[in-house]
DNA sequence: GAGCTATGATTGATCGGCTA
DNA sequence: CTAGCCGATCAATCATAGCT
């Protein structure tokens, strides 16, 4: 394990042309770049795609608080089979789609309405 | 494999091209910035109005933008890799013809 | 109308900054 | 100091648009 640098998911070089801008460079792997020949056995795949049930769940859960605390993530965690840190970043992810949703509504309503 | 998620989940998915004009503003500003073609909130504001999109596009268009740019300049780097490393080969393939020239008729 | 590429949208996960 | 949150972004993927 490289202990120190290397943030974890991020390339460690680029030895590419030198002029190219920074945003260029590969930000994130989604798969660690060590190890490249474990799919014929375990697929840890990391992208995990969450089955109808989990999400369906997860959003009845949102639906009834937008936050999740220590314990009661813990047990979503061990209902669906997810880690909690899935599940914390679901709730994560959910909250700033949602604002996402209001902000878009906000910003058409002071566009569209102001045609006087 | 397309049976559990668009029956409900992205009936919303019904996705419109941008107009010609929208995408010449977007790739105008991408162009112009492209070393760091990360618009601010504000200019992202600026930008859905001008291309009348929400921001939330403007944002997507960006997102898409780098992503496909990026890749493709990468495919485009090891491609050219190939082309080199064929046109190696060609050259390498060409003096052992010669060589096998050489030694089937010294003169 | 199939086949293929271009493109807009979605989303699990990561990065960096901030704070309780 | 540390874990969770926010905001932005990444990267892969989905589903459709549009051209051949």
């Amino acid at each position: 394990q490289p202990a120190a640098a290397a943030p974890m998911g991020y390339q460690q070089q680029q030895p590419q042309t030198g002029d190219m801008p920074k945003w260029m460079q590969t930000k994130r792997t989604v798969k660690p770049p060590v190890k490249k020949v474990s799919k014929i056995i375990g697929d840890d795949s990391n992208r995990t795609a969450f089955t109808t049930h989990q999400l369906t769940e997860l959003e009845k859960e949102f639906h009834t608080n937008k936050y999740v605390n220590r314990q009661r993530r813990t047990d979503i965690a061990a209902q669906l089979k997810l880690n909690e840190a899935q599940v914390k970043i679901w709730f994560q992810n959910r909250r700033m789609k949602e604002k996402k949703r209001q902000k878009e509504r906000e910003f058409k309503a002071k566009t569209t309405l102001p045609s006087s | 494999i397309m049976t559990l998620k668009s029956k409900f989940c992205d009936a919303r998915r019904k996705r419109r091209n941008f107009t010609k004009a929208a995408t010449e503003i977007l790739n105008d500003y991408f162009e112009r910035h492209i070393r760091n073609p990360y618009p601010s909130e504000e200019s992202k504001e600026q930008l859905a109005r001008q291309c009348n999109i929400s921001v939330a596009q403007v944002s997507n268009w960006f997102g898409n933008k780098r992503i496909r740019y990026k890749k493709s300049a990468q495919k485009e780097r090891e491609d050219k890799e190939v082309n080199d490393c064929s046109r190696r080969n060609d050259v390498i393939a060409m003096q052992a013809a010669a060589a096998q020239s050489m030694m089937m008729h010294p003169f």
